[in-house]
DNA sequence: GCACTGATGACAGTCACTGACATCGGTGCT
DNA sequence: AGCACCGATGTCAGTGACTGTCATCAGTGC
């Protein structure tokens, strides 16, 4: 971070190698500036590879699309939620699982990006159909993983897929109202009045 | 239909008109077959185009996009579940409306389709990310609408939005097991036993 | 020195998608 | 009949995302 941003207003130097380092950082970042600039449709890979001074080839080495660039490094939350599943005591019910890789998920979303990072990289997202198709399959392959995880613990197919369906719309329900304007709660409590409410709409 | 299979196999005859009638509904066939034959990737527009005997331009005139040719028509199921809640009477708890949605969504899935047709679509789009992505999108689309739904019968915008989403997901699961093979049981009944499943999930 | 590696550049190519304009049967009006 | 207009389609020239392939050359180890 703080070698992108001294090269980014000192100038690389040659004699440093044959070339900047950080190429994929700088990638991120200026696409990050660019879309919210003009947008996602109105930014070219073309734009973001010089802004980062690099060639579009090179965008294409370290992003499988243009798409991609936004999305890098949601492993992290993906093995947040399985490990909570994962290294829960025997014998808990679903439930309390689910509560317990909800809790991990937000720690680690908390810790990784703050709020405002989080709101700044939402409204590039919504504004794009393309980035909120993105957005789903990440989502939903965080779904199976937690599904998978679920399984791996001796939960019925059935019941593990509603089980990572169910958790992962709780968690983005709750960030989205975690990143409402005006918002000053923790992301753990939406989180915990959500699953009261999941709770209050299955009982009939 | 019976326009499109006789021209399909008897030819057009220029004297009944400037131009073939039906082209939409040769592109959405043709665009079928060939994802079929030979995936969606290695499946050009103009393929398609050229099969329905028509220019890769008319193709973009139906369909916003390449992917959209398998999406079209879901406008039905959508209509379904919000009907569905819409005409519920008053003061029902949000479950059985959920319940309500989800019956008339299973009447009109099996009313549009049969199950081997939406075997061979599923097979179609499973073997494609992007095209997973659409249907991801789409499925949002649907929650979303439920969400509105629910908010016009008063129910507060977080349960409006957790019960849209569960709803969704609920369907997603029972169509999954709708159509695997061997699979015999009515779309309904699994419907039925995927709800008791999350009620057995949410009760810690 | 010297071979080798790895990150990058250079460049040509394919294909999805778009805008602008031309074409010409059908339709209705006089 | 003649004429003007409409609407579905064709034609064509783009732009931009993405890919395959080969060249380049600083750093690294021997």
């Amino acid at each position: 971070m703080s070698v992108t941003v001294i090269s980014a207003i000192a100038g690389y130097d040659r004699r440093m190698g044959r070339w900047e380092p950080g190429a994929q950082d700088r990638l991120r970042q200026a696409a990050m500036e660019l879309f919210a600039e003009r947008g996602f449709e109105a930014t070219t890979v073309a734009d973001i590879a010089a802004r980062a001074r690099v060639t579009e080839r090179t965008f294409f080495r370290y992003f499988a699309d243009k798409r991609e660039v936004l999305f890098s490094g949601e492993d992290l939350l993906q093995t947040a939620f399985v490990d909570a599943i994962a290294q829960a005591p025997e014998g808990q019910p679903v439930w309390t699982l689910i509560h317990a890789a909800l809790d991990a998920g937000a720690k680690t979303l908390q810790e990784t990006r703050g709020r405002e990072q989080a709101r700044a990289r939402e409204a590039i997202i919504s504004a794009n159909e393309a980035l909120q198709e993105r957005e789903l399959l990440k989502l939903t392959r965080l779904a199976r993983a937690v599904t998978k995880a679920f399984q791996a613990r001796g939960v019925a197919p059935t019941q593990a897929r509603l089980a990572g369906d169910v958790a992962v719309a709780m968690f983005s329900t709750a960030f989205q109202r975690w990143i409402e304007p005006d918002q000053t709660r923790d992301l753990t409590e939406l989180l915990h009045e959500v699953a009261a409410d999941v709770q209050s709409i299955t009982t009939s």
